[in-house]
DNA sequence: ATTAATAACAGTAATCATTACTATTTATTT
DNA sequence: AAATAAATAGTAATGATTACTGTTATTAAT
């Protein structure tokens, strides 16, 4: 992977985002650094940037991908009604944390990425 | 929400799927039982049954939404090489657990669903 | 430092999962 | 049995993302 600016304004973007933006949001973001960039740069580099593991993306209610540039471990918390998605950096160890955080709990999903069975024997 | 054999069929298929099947999946399965369904009325039904908590959504690595009728408490597995996404209902303590099993683990998210503080109060 | 090779780019067109729309059918209520 | 409106089949539209193409910029080798 060679260097390029546009790379490098994106991360700088995503790095700099307390939020978890698309990607059209970044562009508009990185337009304000580089002003005719495009859209496909934006896209392709963020997927470039997810390959490489240096950014990571959050499951939301709308049909698009938002990304995270914070890879501490942390657990998200999305709202049904206003579909924000929240960082929460402590663990909390039953739901009632959240609760008198102020975050009512409904339900909860925890999912493990990796090499399955088959697929890591395979190689 | 009036009852409709649509409705049923759809629910069945996916409640009798030991995979996690996207709509386009449960459609071609439900059309062996209503030849002349429409896929809207897949969407439509999902997206339904979704709201009224009867099915469950798995994220996955394509861009498609996976549909799962277990509401059973349990982890997912979604394998980086070939996207099969499995259930683990052993809930492991450690990643280690699915070292033994297998599987190779290189990362966990965890999402909590609900209402934020803003939206809790209001309502 | 020049040049060669090619990754990355801007701009635009294409893709395709999902949603919206419409006229018709069907489940419920009166 | 008639009235009401939710649900449907079929089709058109949407829009996030990807693919494509000719050009530019980065890296490595001479």
């Amino acid at each position: 992977m060679r260097s390029s600016k546009q790379r490098d304004a994106v991360l700088n973007v995503l790095q700099s985002s307390c939020d978890h933006p698309t990607a059209d949001v970044i562009y508009e973001r990185v337009k304000e650094i580089i002003p005719n960039i495009s859209l496909g740069t934006v896209y392709r580099n963020l997927g470039q940037l997810h390959d490489e593991g240096i950014i990571t993306v959050v499951e939301s209610s709308d049909k698009k991908v938002h990304y995270e540039g914070n890879l501490e471990d942390h657990i998200h918390f999305l709202c049904k009604k206003c579909d924000v998605i929240t960082d929460v950096f402590c663990k909390p160890e039953t739901p009632s944390v959240f609760n008198e955080m102020g975050y009512e709990v409904e339900k909860q999903k925890t999912v493990y990425y990796g090499l399955c069975k088959a697929c890591r024997n395979n190689i």
